[in-house]
DNA sequence: GATGAATGAGCGTTCATTCAT
DNA sequence: AATGAATGAACGCTCATTCAT
């Protein structure tokens, strides 16, 4: 990588590191470009030069630490070994929950955007949130039910684990997520 | 009432519904009080003498709507005879479903600012609300699950619900809302 | 008129007064809306309650300073006796002409704005400028041109006299224009 | 030429050409350098080595473009044979005037800024625009007007007919430019 | 209670210009 | 000679909020 692209490369980084800083702490309403660009040490026109407005690189950010977090998950539960789908599946969103409860910023910031999607976008381009699906598909290969379906429960699964760890995390309501945990778990195994 | 009182209630109605109007056209970012007090046909001022600002109104249309979402719903499915309690929370919920699907710009402005804790509140203060607690309650009586426990499992199944509403009928993702039902009521099903 | 109304009316003419001395001293390119606001001693927001842009207030300046001074000329015109057509034409003309040569910088400002559609429009609102053209056509009716071959002829002697004022007064091209008058005048009087 | 140089001048042009295309379409004002320079394929600092900034090039395109057309003119007039001066002059003006009735988008460009003065400099130094002054003091040969009030009359048949141009063929005002043409050469044919 | 003219901080965005490569 | 990333002053414009009437 030559000095330039080197350059480019090291503002376009700290751009996103302020703006994520700023997005997680203050809120995505409460920032401003002028606020990104001084925590960055940039001027403020070379903002533009990366990004088309603000929610360009909220966009951005949310993708980004979306697959990450899910790449991070799966790659670590492929490297453990179950006795069934059920506890593979169970491991991979206890992973989740355990990280977003570490990230409750993070929760809070990707949550209200995140789409299914996004989530499909990721699928498509990312080896490692496609295996989550491989992984699924596997896990109902005894059922009777057509690939479709199966996408629609996995569908569901995301949103109620999300829709959990948003409420009892940021919100704690109704319950702390440690108190919701059983509850989420026994219904997820209700529903494979 | 008396005329003053009568035209104080109309000024405030008309800034309710032109909000209202503009929220779900125009969206609650794009609004700015002075289209709300131009569609109102009020000065300026007169919307401070009701609310804080923008975000004020917004809250109170969100429970406000809400409230009469679930108040109808319970109302209606109170006025049926069902065989067994999941018939009746199954009507309910797709009585919920039926009405967002008709109202697809309601269901887009309350359920990004939707949570728990509006249910929760509106709970305490109206009847109505507080009708569906004692349905689930009831329903639950034979288990083995506490009241804490209960409130867990309705709270997901709220969740749930929301979720796959908007998802299918606003976003149309993964599947048409129709498509999705029986998966959902399924699913609901097996968690009860 | 209400303190309120004299207010309101007051604001604006300082800041067509702001508006109109920057445009003929620095420029309408390097004038900026908070240059115009400054000098009229309003705040910025101010100006967007009487004008859209900068543009506006320029043709609106445009459209009144044209209009006075025509309205001048016509007056004065109509106030002395004359032999005949040409004379009271000539007169009518010299008498912009010497305006214009006190006033460089309103010349240089309204001409390269200054459009046949102007002056049509304030034909239209001002019975002054109308009565130009009554003038006009009064001096043709023994000719056997139509109405709107005399408004065609009428439109080539103020474009040629326009030309002929802002090259000699805001240029000095190609002469003085002193020295330009008597063949601008024999121009005219052979055109008529 | 050598090959570098043959560079340079293939950079030269493709500037002028872009800006001449974007100016025409979008407008002066609306035509930012970063604009000229993505459509001239070239670097953004390559720009400013060829040229001061916008009203640089601007200007030099306005002094081509009209000596251009009035070289054209000149060629074609005296290609042909006339019977006296005033059929060779109405020739000459006819075929400016059907010129820009093609290229309605130049003379829009070039009339806001074409001046006495442009007209004067492209006569000291193109041979064929000196030709015009020849033809013009030769036509005038037989009159008592000395050099300098024949040159005075040149300027203001220029000038009208520059104006009706603009008028009629930009704005089509006060009338189309072929219902306008009749009363100008006999406005002109007065003139001389 | 109701008005709406006035405010001015603050926003996003542009773009001519520079200069190390 | 040519590049194009970076700059940052400057701009137009918005809009929540105030307050004298």
């Amino acid at each position: 990588m030559s000095k330039v692209q080197k350059n480019k490369k090291e503002k376009e980084d700290s751009l996103y590191t302020a703006a994520y800083d700023l997005f997680t702490t203050k809120g995505i309403h409460n920032t401003a470009i002028s606020d990104i660009v001084k925590k960055a040490g940039v001027a403020k026109g070379t903002f533009y030069l990366y990004f088309k407005d603000k929610y360009d690189v909220l966009d951005k950010i949310i993708l980004n630490k979306s697959t990450e977090i899910l790449s991070i998950a799966i790659k670590k539960t492929n490297s453990e070994e179950f006795l069934n789908f059920e506890g593979k599946l169970l491991y991979f969103i206890d992973y989740i929950i355990e990280y977003l409860k570490e990230n409750k910023l993070l929760l809070k910031l990707i949550y209200k955007d995140l789409s299914w999607g996004v989530i499909k976008k990721a699928y498509k381009d990312y080896k490692e949130i496609n295996e989550i699906f491989g992984m699924f598909e596997e896990g109902f290969k005894d059922s009777n039910l057509d690939k479709e379906d199966i996408e629609k429960v996995l569908f569901m699964i995301i949103e109620l684990t999300g829709s959990v760890c948003y409420n009892c995390i940021v919100l704690n309501e109704p319950a702390d997520i440690d108190k919701m945990k059983p509850i989420l778990f026994n219904t997820i195994k209700k529903i494979i």
